[in-house]
DNA sequence: ATTAGCACTCTTGTCCTTAGAGTGCTAAAG
DNA sequence: CTTTAGCACTCTAAGGACAAGAGTGCTAAT
């Protein structure tokens, strides 16, 4: 997959520009305006030369005979491993994303959502967040709350701090003390375990000694096995789908059709994001400056995104982590001409930021971490 | 504003031939393909000289000089008060409606986002669902859960059946008891009380009692204001964005573009779909065959609609009501050229359906009509 | 190995033409 | 007086020709 034979450094200059124009422009680059713009100690008819040679290569494609070259998807890839140089955030903006997200700072949900709308809204293309699945974390209280007579809130509150809650039909008979008396029974017998490990069958055994009439435990114990449950559920949160019109690729309405069908058909972006798993980079290229998390992003280039419809597109994902085991993932996806280093570099500080927040939120279950710092 | 000359009884018939052609096929219509499609008792060049009148009128527009005409704001709204007949659903769509809108029967948000996402999907438009003001249902109860030292959930009820939590930071020192103090003395003091009523200082002097300290009841006393307060919070669900892109209207990127970007900003919607107010339509057309709510849905038509970016678009929209004084707004955009008889059929049934179930949920309140019944 | 030069290719925009659909007007028919 | 047939006119949409421009590949000279 990864090139044996690297290409040598003129060749990667010229990738480099091509694919640096090609990004800003959207039009396909020729050897002339190539040298126009760039500032080669060689000609044009060289970068003819080679260029014909990166086509050979697989690294650009030309659009037909006599245009210039765009890259690859294999050029892109070779873009983004090796040539792309990051760039930092300027102090105003993470200024400004760091105030965008101060607020949220108790919600789980409603920072998730932020991130995402601030990283759409500051690299101007669309983003996708996946709330973090919950499967491995902790139950730690389960409540039961009367709101009248035959409904009730199960408030779930799982490690690191994260509180679900549903509002549930409870039968009409069962008064607040026998509804609290099967909450306290049910975190008696659950609280520690993993979502994972919590069955209908482990509830019901939990609940086992409640003085109570079966015909009335059931169907609580059935809600709140649902409530826990759903705890885990996953939600998916998209921002700035208005952006991609903005741009060329987009222009063609079938093809902006096609792209907004398959984001709206249900299920196959969270389906999708939540397959993917991080490949922390191999050669971890400009090492993060003296920052706690390493930027393991993921990036997923036109035909390498497994989603029909998405082919034209380009996918950077990164994961937030809420304590140890917890992880959503947040991501941003743009035509495949994308201003690569910018999202980066933008993913990777809200990336860092929402952790720094998730951490505190979280730090009933990480004193430890917290007071070393 | 409404016509005072009526038209005469031949020009209704080609108007609304007119705008259902237009409806139909998104082309100018013309005299010879009018009287192919339509049986009608005269030739096209009556028809030519009637449209020529409708279009002197203000009923019909002609693109350019030779083309056939396409209906004007006046002739759509004309057409949408006195011309189009309303279609029954058939009774596999309202079957597959009911049975969509039938899972969630006891969340509010719940009903609202499938409310609308069932509304787009079967009408090909895009749907904006509008949560409920709450500022007049009455607090019933408030409850404070303690989660972990400094954080808390509080839970508001209100009237009709409607639950809304937040989660918030309280002072550390606070214990269990202590919170469920300070809530019950702000329910006993303000339950009842319309959303409107409460301040922070009926909140505060409710909590005058409570012996704690000032320092820490200030920081209960404010969370507690939020919670109560954001419980009125609107909230906007769009669902179906996708759609419009099928529709040649929405061809032409840029007029997308501006679309969207509209849609985008925020609070726009929202806000223009909180002003609406139901004019409950003069002459009542088709009456509901034996259903309880009457059809008051509201129709606004291209420049109707007080939305820059917008006026190439039409708006559909009914309120649904969560007991007497708690109604939301659900709607249906469009281009003009829509197919209003069957948006308002949907709407009208799906705001029915609504009604129906948010009647069961609100039944604490409304006993009495339930059995009535 | 590099580059200047040149012939060639292919797209894009412009202009022109034509076909077709629709109109308005006039005059004849009911 | 209303309706309709007929006709000349208008305007768009589609197709073809043409020139300009950008880019290429190849060859020969440096």
């Amino acid at each position: 997959m990864t090139q044996k034979i690297p290409l040598d450094e003129r060749k990667q200059h010229i990738l480099k520009a091509v694919v640096d124009d090609y990004i800003a422009t959207a039009e396909p680059v020729g050897s002339k305006s190539l040298v126009q713009k760039h500032p080669f100690s060689f000609s044009s008819a060289t970068i003819r030369n080679e260029m014909a040679e990166l086509e050979a290569l697989g690294y650009l494609e030309q659009p037909h005979t006599s245009a210039g070259r765009i890259p690859s998807d294999k050029g892109y890839r070779a873009y983004v491993d090796n040539l792309m140089q990051l760039e930092n955030l300027s102090q105003e903006e993470t200024e400004r994303i760091r105030g965008y997200l101060r607020d949220s700072l108790d919600e789980l949900t409603g920072l998730i959502r932020k991130a995402s709308s601030v990283l759409s809204e500051e690299t101007g293309y669309m983003s996708l967040a996946l709330s973090p699945h919950m499967r491995r974390s902790h139950l730690q209280q389960i409540k039961m709350l009367m709101i009248e007579p035959g409904r009730a809130l199960v408030v779930v509150v799982l490690s690191a701090g994260v509180v679900k809650d549903r509002l549930v039909r409870i039968p009409e008979l069962l008064d607040a003390n026998q509804l609290m008396q099967i909450a306290s029974a049910i975190e008696d017998g659950l609280s520690g375990m993993t979502l994972d490990d919590i069955t209908l069958v482990t509830v019901a055994s939990a609940a086992r000694n409640t003085p109570l009439p079966e015909s009335l435990l059931n169907q609580v114990l059935y809600e709140a096995y649902v409530a826990i449950k759903q705890a885990d559920n996953l939600e998916l949160f998209i921002d700035g789908q208005h952006q991609l019109l903005a741009y060329p690729e987009f222009h063609d309405i079938g093809k902006a059709r096609c792209f907004y069908d398959t984001l709206a058909r249900d299920g196959i972006m969270a389906g999708y994001m939540n397959e993917i798993k991080d490949a922390p980079d191999p050669e971890q290229p400009n090492p993060p400056c003296g920052q706690p998390d390493k930027p393991s992003y993921m990036i997923r280039i036109g035909q390498e995104i497994a989603v029909d419809g998405l082919k034209d597109c380009s996918f950077v994902t990164t994961t937030y982590k809420v304590g140890d085991v917890i992880a959503g993932r947040i991501g941003v996806i743009g035509p495949r001409r994308m201003a690569y280093s910018k999202v980066i570099s933008h993913i990777s500080f809200v990336k860092q930021t929402m952790n720094e927040h998730l951490r505190r939120l979280a730090r009933g279950e990480e004193i430890v971490e917290e007071q070393l710092k």
